[in-house]
DNA sequence: GACACAAAACCGACTGGACGGTATGATTAA
DNA sequence: TTAATCATACCGTCCAGTCGGTTTTGTGTC
């Protein structure tokens, strides 16, 4: 018997508490070893408490990608109306809101969570798919970019990459001297 | 009973067709999906022929992953012995053989599944930070690089897992135009 | 060439555990 | 009382790895 079981009911806590719970798990080990016991435990739940929650795997999983997106919209969203320059504006956005975890540290796991199980799954990848064209047509910039600006966009995804799997291993300050040159270029469009 | 077993011996061709098969299905269906009996079925063998030949299902991974690495080890070098210019030389050819063709066909897809999905298996994880250090090393780049040629570096990487992923669908021409594009700014380090 | 024999290559049925999902009961809030 | 919220036990499936066997290949010997 759990003793959060005696507490009292709160099913958003217990239902934040699964979802953080899967994205820990999957940044710590990896998306093929999660197990539905594992997440239950880890959020002090039982394995019928989070069924409760999230009827199976896959839904737990695409409702996990689905508050990362929304939380992500938010960040350009916020990046873009502080942000007086037009120029570049949008590309400043996406590159700032890859690296903010500070202002929200619950999300900052979900990101990483989110780029490794999307890969194969057909209905995670059309959510994300759909999310990104959906931002692009929201901010006006869904006609051609400048190579510049492809380059910079990248850029922010590779070092954002390399964050999450740490092969090479960037130190804090190179990091921070990257990003704000790549905040820079912007301004160059 | 299998018709090759049968038929003549031939170890070298179905241990190819044992990690050919691996790569193919870890980018078909991605590696949480991998199993043994169908990597066996796909290379045309047993599952006690693939166990012949990889004692275990981590050991299969992580020859196939010497494999590839081997061929970008490869790629970087043959790329650098090529290039008469030595400014911009080392990003150039790590950009390069970013966006070769591999070995196994499959396997343009598939540094992904390892950079990403298997970041979180020490093994491998070693072989790969310890491939890229070597790879430093031996092109003597271990010494602190400009930011610009970090972020086209990076760039290189925020493409090739554009390309992995699929998310925002880049089109040939578009491709062939950044990769000539990151090219052309590494002479001008 | 013929034979013997060890080693390599390969097969396929089986097992044991892990894990997703179900069923049902208990507790609490309304 | 009733629905929502959880706990617990259990089932079926999947799958990595084992094991005893069969076939082929290489190597020496005559």
């Amino acid at each position: 018997m759990n003793v959060n079981y005696r507490k009292k009911k709160q099913p958003e806590v217990v239902r934040a508490a699964l979802l953080e719970a899967t994205a820990e798990m999957i940044v710590e080990k990896g998306l093929n070893a999660l197990t539905l016991d594992a997440v239950a435990e880890r959020a002090g739940v039982s394995k019928g408490g989070l069924i409760h929650h999230f009827a199976s795997k896959q839904i737990l999983l695409e409702e996990l990608n689905r508050e990362i997106l929304g939380e992500y919209g938010k960040f350009i969203d916020d990046y873009i109306a502080a942000d007086p320059e037009p120029r570049g504006r949008f590309i400043r956005a996406y590159i700032r809101s890859f690296f903010t975890p500070l202002k929200y540290p619950a999300t900052s796991k979900l990101f990483k969570a989110f780029a490794l199980e999307m890969s194969h799954d057909e209905a995670i990848h059309k959510l994300c798919a759909d999310w990104y064209w959906a931002i692009l047509e929201k901010h006006g910039e869904q006609e051609h970019q400048p190579l510049k600006a492809q380059m910079l966009q990248f850029a922010a995804d590779g070092l954002w990459m390399e964050e999450c799997t740490g092969l090479i291993s960037v130190s804090p300050a190179e990091r921070e001297a990257i990003i704000d040159y790549l905040i820079q270029q912007t301004y160059e469009l």
